[in-house]
DNA sequence: AAATATTTTTAGATTAGTCTAAAAATATTT
DNA sequence: AAATATTTTTAGACTAATCTAAAAATATTT
């Protein structure tokens, strides 16, 4: 049996490694997980036991095919249950993460398959982030970040890095939602801050910003 | 903070009582949650220093208010997912509970106000138990046992005792569901089995299946 | 009401996950 | 390549929930 707490450092280090392939260090983890570095070298040495990470003293992490197959499940799951509570329950972008945070650990195969048939096979969550199937496959889209885009082109919004609650409410308040078009008109070198034009406006955002908006060109 | 443990406890408390008001001793909740007398005392006594319980040595527990009302938010929430799940997600009603005592445990309000209006405010859970509304009420509906029928009259199917899966997969094979006729046709006092008539056809029913099916006059 | 049986509690140990503080290994600077 | 700084691990302690075995209280039988 796995519990949720290896679940959790199990996610985390998948996150931390983009698709848990690069190796990742202790301290790293521990941030990620809010917690301290010694129990973070406790709980390695466990998933390293479990076989869902190869783990060599002083040298970080890895996750094995068993710890990234259960990595991409929890994904899967947090990220159907975000689309469930945004199209059926009326909760906003900001509001969807904490509470699937929780419900990403409930194990049943018949729910979460039923619940993917249910939401008709999504295959975007709504933060723009793919959900994987059945088999763990998802596509990674070509993304590229606010901050690196290039003035004079214009570019569709899907995705954002920061999932936070305030990040997302700043947002809706400057009307960006995933689909919004974007057209990049000025790079302010002083500050790295950026001017766009939306549809019905044009507003200056910080670099900050900047570098946690996802877009992908048109 | 309120733990998983603790809520699991509270409500076994509050089903062992009836509502919560009669003293229940600690061998029956030991039974109930399958665990050891001694780890009974250590958490009832957790459950007192922080109101959710009253408790004497030696004299067995009750709830206070505080406790009452988590209990029954617990099976609020069960009794939602349940119906979702059955409503939803095709799950037959021998496959939800376990399921349910998973999803019960996750704190959201917004979650589950909004399930409760997704659902429609259902009344009833698929096991035809009454679902409390959000400030805490629900009817008690007269219901007697089948054991306790009187030959010759006629019933409606509102409910079971025993939510096994094997219980359940009985009464389907059987044909019998919430809302199933059934006419008592005799008693046998060797065996105190009974004879009941259903729609299209009679069948024999032991003792043990007689005590766990609800039914209501019609 | 004394003896016996049952129930409940206490005492002390165990496991998972965490912590602090110190030691060991690795990385960086000079 | 020595000295210093950083990262990581170890050692030992803590909490929540559990257990076993023994002691204490209550209930039942004779």
């Amino acid at each position: 049996m796995i519990t949720l707490t290896e679940e959790n450092y199990i996610k985390a280090i998948y996150h931390l490694s983009s698709n848990g392939e690069k190796t990742v260090n202790t301290n790293a983890i521990a941030s990620a997980m809010q917690t301290k570095a010694s129990s973070v070298t406790d709980m390695i040495k466990k998933l390293s036991e479990k076989n869902y990470a190869d783990y060599k003293k002083y040298q970080g992490v890895t996750l094995t095919d068993d710890g990234r197959r259960v990595a991409v499940n929890i994904i899967r799951k947090h990220r159907l249950w975000e689309v469930f509570l945004v199209e059926k329950l009326n909760f906003s972008w900001d509001e969807v993460h904490e509470v699937a945070e929780h419900l990403e650990h409930i194990k049943s195969e018949k729910l979460i398959d039923e619940l993917d048939a249910f939401l008709e096979f999504p295959t975007y969550d709504p933060h723009g982030d793919p959900i994987p199937d059945k088999e763990g496959n998802f596509k990674h889209i070509e993304k590229i970040v606010l901050a690196k885009a290039e003035v004079g082109s214009t570019y569709k919004c899907v995705g954002v890095d920061d999932t936070s609650s305030k990040f997302l409410k700043y947002l809706d308040s400057n009307n960006i939602a995933l689909g919004t078009i974007i057209t990049v008109k000025h790079k302010e070198p002083f500050d790295n801050s950026i001017k766009i034009a939306l549809e019905h406006s044009e507003i200056v955002v910080s670099q900050s910003v900047a570098k946690n908006l996802y877009l992908k060109k048109v």
